[in-house]
DNA sequence: GCGACAG
DNA sequence: ATCTTGTCGC
């Protein structure tokens, strides 16, 4: 799976507003896509003593959820950690991991915002646009909009809201336990992308896709930093 | 002006 | 994200 075209990302954080400008009306916010059998979770970890950014792409089964594939790929720190601009910090290494995937997932689920963002493009949009993907963005923490309270069972949905328009959901996972935020990405929409990620965690606050991709990325590090 | 601010 | 111990609970 390669990325449409080579991204040096040399950007300043003037460029980087400007490509999301561009970008962002490529964002599809309707369901576009087949029958989804690989589901794919992403996420990236940050070496403590240095520079070093490490990915992990976990594929699944996307209906017994067992493990397909999994890659890792590492690159540098080129962008610091302005929020809103998150994709510029954390794509450099998911796309060096996605050119190791032998498996082209059917739907991605990102660790961060998609749509539910400053200017409408999170992580999950922009990777969903490179890729041209079908992709969910999946928030432990919320980065924007207000919403009104969410039940305290499994599967109850509150919408959060920004500027009067609908960003995302705020998705109780687990009975009782803090929910989750999710908005699309891209090629999907909203309603869902909230079902997908309520199936896809059928034990834990987090779906799956993330947490897998969060156990592998940390395990890499773990290996790597034992390693002097 | 002050605080908040995905990971 | 990362730095960090014990501790409460299933």
């Amino acid at each position: 799976m390669l990325p449409k075209m080579n991204h040096s990302w040399e950007l300043s954080e003037g460029e980087a507003l400007a490509m999301q400008d561009k970008l962002t009306s490529k964002v599809v916010k309707d369901d576009r896509y087949g029958h989804i059998q690989l589901v794919a979770g992403v996420d990236v970890a940050y070496a403590k003593n240095s520079d070093k950014l490490i990915a992990a792409i976990v594929v699944l089964n996307a209906k017994t959820l067992e493990v397909v594939e999994k890659v890792t790929a590492e690159a540098k720190v080129q962008f610091p950690y302005v929020p809103g601009l998150f994709s510029f910090r954390e794509l450099p290494p998911l796309i060096k991991a996605f050119a190791k995937l032998k498996n082209s997932p059917d739907l991605i689920v990102c660790d961060g915002q998609g749509y539910a963002h400053p200017r409408r493009f999170g992580l999950a949009c922009h990777l969903g646009v490179i890729f041209d993907v079908p992709t969910i963005g999946c928030g432990k923490t919320r980065l924007l909009g207000e919403f009104d309270g969410v039940g305290l069972e499994r599967g109850n949905v509150a919408p959060l809201v920004d500027n009067n328009e609908v960003i995302g959901n705020v998705l109780r996972t687990q009975t009782g336990v803090n929910p989750i935020y999710v908005s699309i990405g891209h090629r999907i929409s909203l309603s869902a992308a909230t079902n997908w990620v309520l199936k896809l965690s059928p034990k834990y606050r987090l779906p799956e896709t993330t947490r897998q991709a969060d156990h592998e990325v940390r395990e890499k590090l773990k290996v790597e930093e034992s390693l002097f």
